[in-house]
RNA sequence: GGGGCUGUGGAUUAGUCGCAGAUCGUUCGCUUGGCAUGCGAAAGGCCGGGGGUUCAAUUCCCCCCAGCUCCA
């Protein structure tokens, strides 16, 4: 046993050993009692239980032929889906369980899995540990699931769901107070009383189970084929010494609520059984009549279709309507509309809880599981064509599940926004995605390659391309193994990345720190005794100072006079790592000291971090969560859950909120309660800033603002935070937007900060603050137009003269920004360099006998020689960049045509050569301008190069003079 | 958490180390009794931002910003 290596060998080895001596390890007496007898069963080896003497083979599905729950129902009590919570409570509350609501479905309380997953989530990782003390001993709950692995069987199998209740008894016990027997008695009094099921239609079957180094037994009850449950007793630890019985004892039984209703109701599908509501108003709206029979018979074959494990579709459905012996075609047409259905209801009960519980379709994260499932929904809704809005259906789950679960109609009003912009985003990538494709047919055929590409970067499926190939009328070969090619692509890709490894710290013993920080903020010193010493790094018995946790950086301060620049947390003590090596030993007390202004600045930050949250979600609505947050000295990011771009408007409306809240002057309430207690009082959306240990937690409470269980350094009063100021906010991905804020004396710094680039501004356009943004926007354009102008040779003399008093009520950086596309620090560079190029332009175009004049132009084309039919035009110039030399060539080639012009410009970079061409000459005098240009520049050690009709270079040795190069330039034209 | 793609006049976009193009829309003129249309012309580009390489960058390299997308 010591020997297993993981789970997976420890369930293997532990299921023999039980199997061998099952009096020791399964509730044997009771069963026996009950009238069940042991046997193994003749197909796959395993021992089971049943009432039926002449039964030899176990329930599982291989080995009893199949699924039989429609025919010939077994249960004797029909229970519609609430009324199996209902039942359940009715059996198992008076036997001592105390049922609790349900856990939210996104697991912001966990830090291991983003979603729920089964009942015993809820209970996942701290009350498992035994570091969290549960509700109560024995619990019962309701729990809602999500699990996306298998989307593409929803609808098809007539038994897969995105979302379900996993109904859980579980219990939490001392080894002493274990009783194995009677918990499998509670459990089949609901199976065998409360849905009737007499026990000749059960059967039970003896399996193990191991998990994160735990591991027991099992009994599986099976019934007709289906598996109801899997009562999971966990006893055991694995330890290097050997397996050891556990200190706290744990049962996990989760039971699908889907499941029993449907075994309970004997309808011909699942889906039937739970939301006949939904389905009835569905089936009336799109008129679809469901063909039972034909649905059923078909479900049957439906494995054949698994997205998962099929490659070829096609093939797969031709296999199955063989089976049915049905047209292809015709089987499709029926089967699909009963399909999408029955998929719409899934998904949006699915969303609706999700959404519900805080989490948004998305392109990244656990989000995209729901944009993935909500895309499928509209495609389905768009196939047929149905008038159909998908939140007026979450609306009619909210109504059915009502007794069950009447949080869930709480927030119907975001469901629908958010849904509304998810199915526009959906149809504007659905848009781009066809002008896409268009674009490629028209070009050629498309290779796998692209295939893959577009897939992988545009979201276009293979599905799409032969649709579009269609109205083409081409034909484009899809890989059979299309997915696989896919994937196989990413693992390359993802292969070279490692994930880096944070390097642990070793310190033997159990070390523990006591941390001083959660009371008062202000408390900044302590005496204490030096527990451990490593190099520079320092273990006390007590701290004031903060491990960066929870994204709050650490303090800085010092001991004993001695600086520490970085405070970390290991397990339960606190490393302060010093610049140098301590002079101190261990054993010795000495004075922590931590940066008080430092410290103050990230309380400051913190508290406003909370505060801007609150503020966040009164005016944005209850589906904002934080996703993440960050606090430094300098500012904090706060990451919400929002469906789009916050807009300025309601941006500063959340600063105001903010502002407000410090105002009131709310005395902030610190304390540690008991986990329980906290989330019963408080609600799970405590659990803002993600998972938190520890049998107590902490509290932070503003009261009526805002509670979060957050173990970060806080004020004692909001007042105290300063101004709020919200820098910026950007979306980081779909539903999750980044605000940038600032409070205290970070902000009065930025404000230091901001003014010193303003009154650059004003200095540089010479006028006061307020007319700034007039002047900017005046100063773009005017630049705009000479830069025109200087080709044009055309100008306004009203260009030459900034003269905007345009005042605006914004903030005036974040505008000047926006208008100059822009980051804040740059602003500065570019007003400078635009007025620079604004003013270099005004004395280009004011210099009498200036490049740029119409006479001047036309006095330069006077100076043409005659070259072998064509206009040739040499001339040399000083101090004028390329750019006006481009600019006289473009206007002499306006004005004379055909022509050959040649301008050589001497500046400080050296000799610059530049020569144009009419578009024909090449053809007429078999002139290169480009190579003309080269030769010169290269003869005299120069870099150039350009093409037939364009040619430029550049001379950059001193001693070269223009008239040199003109000199060659007509040697090699023969003049 | 890990990848991928895209950013060019108001819209849709082509393009390339070498003078920024097209279509639609807009404005003006003509055609017409008027409209749809037809013909002609014009205006409209910080080639997302910053830095680098280069004789020369919208194009190549790096960083950022914005949007889209796939996988776990």
């Amino acid at each position: 046993m010591k020997d297993a290596t993981n789970d997976k060998e420890l369930k293997k080895i532990f299921k023999i050993i039980a199997s061998k001596n099952p009096d020791n390890y399964f509730p044997t007496q009771e069963l026996r009692q009950l009238g069940y007898m042991r046997k193994h069963c003749d197909c796959c080896g395993n021992y089971f239980w049943t009432m039926l003497k002449e039964r030899t083979v176990c329930g599982e599905p291989v080995c009893s032929g199949g699924f039989q729950v429609t025919t010939n129902n077994p249960a004797k009590v029909k229970l519609s889906f609430v009324g199996v919570w209902q039942k359940f409570v009715e059996i198992l509350e008076p036997r001592g369980y105390l049922p609790i609501k349900r856990y939210p479905c996104v697991a912001r309380w966990n830090p291991t899995s983003e979603f729920t997953i089964a009942s015993i989530s809820a209970f996942q990782p701290y009350v498992i540990t035994g570091e969290v003390e549960p509700p109560a001993k024995k619990i019962i709950i309701p729990q809602f699931c999500l699990r996306f692995n298998d989307i593409e069987n929803v609808g098809l199998t007539g038994s897969h769901n995105t979302g379900f209740v996993m109904i859980g008894q579980h219990v939490f016990v001392q080894p002493e107070e274990w009783n194995q027997g009677e918990l499998f008695l509670d459990i089949h009094a609901f199976i065998h009383e409360g849905i009737g099921l007499p026990k000749e239609e059960i059967t039970i079957h003896e399996d193990s189970w191991a998990g994160g180094g735990s591991f027991g037994c099992s009994l599986e009850f099976f019934s007709r084929g289906v598996e109801l449950f899997n009562q999971v007793y966990t006893m055991f630890e694995q330890t290097p010494e050997g397996p050891q019985e556990l200190k706290l004892k744990v049962l996990d039984m989760g039971l699908g609520q889907e499941r029993v209703t449907w075994f309970s109701q004997g309808t011909p599908n699942m889906y039937e059984a739970i939301f006949p509501y939904v389905l009835t108003k569905l089936k009336d709206l799109t008129k679809i009549k469901i063909d039972f029979d034909l649905y059923d018979e078909f479900s049957r074959y439906s494995a054949y279709l698994n997205m998962d494990e099929v490659d070829d579709m096609d093939a797969a459905w031709d296999r199955v309507s063989a089976e049915l012996k049905m047209d292809k075609k015709d089987l499709q047409e029926k089967v699909m509309p009963m399909t999408a259905i029955y998929s719409i209801a899934d998904h949006t009960r699915t969303l609706l809880f999700a959404i519900n519980d805080g989490k948004l379709p998305s392109n990244v994260g656990g989000g995209y599981n729901l944009r993935v499932i909500l895309r499928r929904a509209i495609s389905f809704i768009d196939k047929f064509g149905w008038e159909l809005d998908l939140s007026e259906v979450c609306r009619w789950h909210a109504e059915e599940l009502k007794d069950l679960f009447p949080e869930v109609s709480e927030r119907l009003d975001d469901v629908k926004k958010i849904l509304i912009v998810e199915k526009e985003k959906y149809y504007a990538t659905k848009k781009k995605a066809s002008k896409i494709l268009e674009k490629l047919f028209t070009k050629g055929d498309i290779s796998t390659e692209t295939l893959i590409e577009i897939y992988d970067s545009r979201g276009i499926n293979p599905e799409m391309v032969k649709e579009t190939a269609k109205k083409f009328g081409r034909t484009v070969r899809i890989p059979d193994n299309f997915y696989s090619l896919v994937v196989e692509r990413h693992e390359k890709k993802e292969q070279l990345d490692t994930a880096q490894e944070e390097t642990k710290i070793d310190f033997n013993g159990d070390l523990e720190t006591k941390s001083l920080y959660y009371n008062d903020y202000t408390k900044t010193t302590n005496k204490a005794k030096v527990l451990k010493i490593v190099d520079n790094k320092v273990i006390l018995d007590q701290s004031v100072a903060y491990p960066t946790s929870g994204g709050q950086l650490h303090d800085i301060g010092t001991i004993n006079g001695q600086k520490f620049n970085n405070v970390i947390k290991q397990g339960n003590y606190i490393i302060h790592i010093l610049s140098e090596k301590p002079k101190f030993k261990e054993g010795d007390v000495v004075k922590v000291e931590v940066d008080k202004e430092w410290r103050t600045q990230l309380s400051q930050h913190h508290t406003a971090t909370h505060i801007v949250n609150a503020a966040a979600r009164s005016i944005l609505g209850a589906h904002v969560n934080q996703a993440g947050a960050k606090k430094t000295v300098k500012h904090s990011t706060l990451d919400i859950t929002h469906y789009k771009q916050i807009t300025r408007k309601d941006l500063l409306k959340i600063e105001n909120k903010a502002n407000e809240i410090v105002k009131k002057a709310i005395e902030m309430k610190l304390s540690f309660l008991p986990r329980t207690e906290a989330e019963q009082k408080y609600g799970m959306t405590i659990y803002q800033g993600g998972a938190v240990p520890g049998k107590n937690i902490r509290i932070v409470e503003i009261p009526g603002v805002d509670v979060e269980a957050c173990g970060g350094t806080h004020l004692n009063n909001t007042s105290e935070a300063g101004r709020i100021k919200l820098i910026k906010s950007q979306k980081i991905q779909d539903g999750i937007v980044r605000l940038t804020f600032t409070a205290g004396s970070a902000t009065k710094e930025l404000e230091v900060e901001d003014s010193l680039i303003l009154s650059q501004l004003e200095s540089l356009l010479e006028v006061s603050q307020s007319k700034i943004v007039g002047r900017v926007e005046e100063l773009l354009d005017k630049w705009k137009n000479l830069n025109k102008a200087i080709q044009t040779g055309k100008f306004n003399e009203s260009d030459m003269v900034l003269k905007s008093t345009k005042m605006v009520e914004v903030e005036l950086l974040t505008e000047l920004s926006r208008i100059l596309n822009t980051k804040k620090e740059d602003i500065p560079k570019k007003v400078k360099k635009l007025f620079k190029e604004w003013n270099d332009a005004k004395t280009k175009l004011k210099n009498v006998g200036n490049l740029l004049s119409d006479e001047y132009v036309s006095d330069l084309i006077k100076k043409a020689v005659l070259y072998k039919d064509v206009k040739l035009l040499i001339n040399s110039f000083e101090d004028i960049t390329l750019k006006d030399l481009q600019n006289l060539s473009k206007r002499v080639h306006k004005k004379e045509e055909p022509i050959i012009t040649l301008f050589v410009d001497k500046n400080k970079k050296g000799i610059e050569v530049l020569g144009m061409a009419s578009k024909d000459i090449f053809n007429k005098l078999n002139l290169n301008i480009g190579n003309l240009v080269k030769e010169v520049v290269e003869h005299f050690e120069g870099k150039g190069g350009g093409r037939a009709d364009y040619g430029q270079g550049l001379v950059d040795k001193k001693e070269t003079s223009s008239l040199n190069v003109i000199t060659k330039l007509k040697e090699k034209l023969n003049i």
